[in-house]
DNA sequence: CTGTTAGCGCGTTCAT
DNA sequence: ATGAACGCGCTAACAG
């Protein structure tokens, strides 16, 4: 039996206005308007067959129309260009749990080829992880013509929109000194791939520390994985079998330092006692395993951002005070690498 | 010096027509119109003028405006619940290939509360990876109000769309029946938290085939690990590291077949000749590698996937014959676990 | 206080 | 090459 409604086509207000027996207007301020809520406006009876009515009929309203009307969407865009970096996700899941409560879905574009899609594709704000250089230009003229854009970069400029920061260096370096209070045979396990990204950074500030501090370089030491779990895992028993196995690992990536973890702990070592493991980036899983992971990284990044970026979504047209946002980074010592005094130095 | 256009507000059709000195019809032709390029219609001054002003403007077309026209927003929504899941990934990656050159963009929607959303946002065709039994009812009405829909689900009905399965029961059957041919001591290796996931029927086919075969259960040649990479890394090092360690794993996914040969390589073990490994799922990765792996899972199965959705994005509202889609299973016998005949039964 | 009329905003497209 | 209507939902102004 055909109920109403079973055409295939998608019901409009004026449907669901013919079908309650009212106006379009009524309907309007019923489903989303400001009368009708218990509030002035709309009768209670009225209200119930208005309600009524977009029930049976499956109505929705076209959120295309309305953001015609409103020039709101309800919608952030976050442009990642990797989404299978557990970066992306922490960033994903951070902006799902800010944008829940205030109706507002995040919609991922999971492609560099943001500047094609934003001048057209309309959302409140846009999430941007990374610029090309050839892109930088794009940016500037969708923020000149009314795109509300946030976007992670270390070297662009603020024109118009948001840029935030998170300068890896001097945290990397605070790691490596942490582990230079004692200890002396210190590792480093870093993805082979990493000149490109942040991780030739990361890898620096380990060279530099280790020579500043006198400590010799060596090549065995350093362990060099194809970006994996199971690579660092690999590279990481491969550090610790040594005859003088290094006390200390410095992991450019938190991912990395957990493979460590549980690579030590394969071999009987006991974490944070004969060998010391810190990582990079501060994401919640070093904060929940056992032991915990002691890393470097910003304070509430993903919160922080996801913050920003909804109140530039919900902000009036023209955001109050785009500039750069620079994120501190903070040393977290926990179980994987205590503070040692003189007395338990390894060395 | 303030050009055109940077007043911050998004420029319409009407401000090109203006500065162009044309109607607005000229302008939505040449922009995107069937008249203009070069066709009959609009001569190639006026083209020229339009263009130059849209430039000047900065001007991109408003998706929600043309949609409400044409009822097409060029957009598909692929609504993922697991996108840190490498699967996930794929299908991104297969519709993405497939989208980019006829101009539609994919967005994702990472929340399994697609319900919600998707009624409002209209794209051209929606893919949903997962049907919790309570969302089935909001299935079939999004369906029949006018939402394209393409479910992968193994249990749903198709009512007024399609619905893609791929059984995995045989298949894995398969895998392990392979791995009869020349061993006895076949271990798996497979994440611990799966009942819920389709890890059970993957796990309850090596039980089964072993029975069958006469085969005793051994609990110590259950591998089980935290479902990351580094965790299937180490517990096949456990398995393999055994007085009598099994000559052959069947692992329940592509990537723990991944780790588990590192691990054995690591061990100094030939894979393929020393130890056998048969993966789950057919990702590109196993093909890849060296030594590439022996998997089982469907033929093409993203890209058939990502053809469905785009034909239906692409064609008539209403779809031709919406139905199941059930993808057979292969088995691909590659390096890792060769054909084995009498002679080299390793048993 | 309750409900309607009418016009808006945008890009598209038919008829002139 | 243009004017004007169109599709949708929103909302100011108005009528009862």
């Amino acid at each position: 039996m055909a109920k109403a409604g079973s055409t295939g086509v998608r019901p409009t207000i004026r449907m669901v206005a013919e079908l309650a027996g009212v106006s379009t207007a009524t309907v309007s301020y019923v489903l989303s308007g400001r009368r009708g809520d218990g509030g002035p406006g709309v009768s209670d009876p009225t209200a119930e067959k208005v309600k009524a009515a977009a029930e049976r009929l499956g109505y929705r309203p076209n959120q295309a129309a309305r953001a015609i009307r409103t020039g709101r969407t309800n919608t952030v865009i976050l442009s990642l260009t990797m989404l299978s970096d557990p970066w992306s996700l922490s960033v994903i899941e951070a902006v799902q749990k800010a944008a829940g409560p205030l109706g507002i879905t995040p919609m991922i574009l999971g492609d560099a080829d943001w500047v094609k899609v934003l001048g057209t594709h309309n959302a409140d704000a846009v999430f941007v992880d990374a610029v090309r250089p050839d892109q930088r230009d794009d940016l500037r003229k969708l923020a000149k013509h009314g795109t509300t854009l946030v976007v992670f970069d270390e070297e662009v400029q603020a024109e118009g929109f948001d840029v935030i920061r998170s300068i890896a260096g001097p945290g990397c370096r605070m790691a490596v000194e942490h582990l230079l209070h004692g200890h002396r045979r210190i590792a480093c396990l870093t993805p082979a791939t990493s000149e490109a990204t942040s991780g030739g950074t990361r890898y620096r500030a380990y060279a530099d520390v280790l020579s500043r501090a006198g400590i010799p370089e060596r090549e065995d030491y350093v362990g060099l994985f194809d970006g994996t779990s199971a690579g660092a895992y690999a590279a990481a028993t491969r550090l610790l079998s040594m005859p003088d196995r290094p006390t200390a690992i410095y992991a450019t990536t938190d991912y990395a330092a957990v493979s460590a973890i549980n690579a030590a702990q394969r071999l009987g070592l006991a974490v944070g006692a004969d060998v010391d493991i810190i990582g990079v980036g501060n994401t919640v899983e070093g904060e929940r395993m056992s032991p915990s992971l002691s890393t470097v990284g910003p304070v509430d990044f993903f919160d922080k951002l996801a913050r920003l970026l909804l109140r530039r979504a919900t902000g009036h047209p023209a955001p109050e005070s785009p500039g750069v946002l620079d994120f501190p980074w903070h040393l977290f010592v926990r179980e994987s690498a205590p503070h040692r005094s003189a007395a338990t130095k390894l060395y």
